[in-house]
DNA sequence: TATATGACGTTGC
DNA sequence: AGCAACGCCATAT
């Protein structure tokens, strides 16, 4: 476990139920602006025992392999998903 | 070193 | 809204 990979476990262990950012916002919390693509890379391997499911798109379109575990889960903490989405929060910027 | 890959992001059409 | 190009960062080969 490398200290970057370290940072993303922490930060994306510290979501709090119902919180959701996406892989953006995770590496800039981590110090590392623009490694988005590294945060799902890291999350393919080290995501087995955190909170994955809080992680979405930019656009707030949900991980590409497993959407409807994922809606499922986001509902499940109250959170609206319609058409694959996160309705809640996320507007573009 | 160099190239390819992907649970991403932004921009422009 | 949807799509294609790039750009970007860390890893794997």
């Amino acid at each position: 476990m490398t200290e970057l990979q370290d940072r993303f476990r922490s930060v994306i262990a510290d979501l709090a139920l119902g919180e959701v950012v996406s892989y953006g916002e995770v590496a800039r919390r981590a110090g590392r602006r623009g490694a988005a693509r590294a945060v799902g890379a890291f999350l393919a391997e080290h995501g087995g025992d955190l909170p994955w499911w809080r992680v979405v798109r930019a656009d707030g379109r949900l991980a590409a392999h497993k959407p409807t575990d994922q809606a499922r889960r986001l509902r499940s903490e109250g959170i609206e998903v319609s058409g694959g989405r996160v309705l809640h929060a996320l507007p573009p910027r």
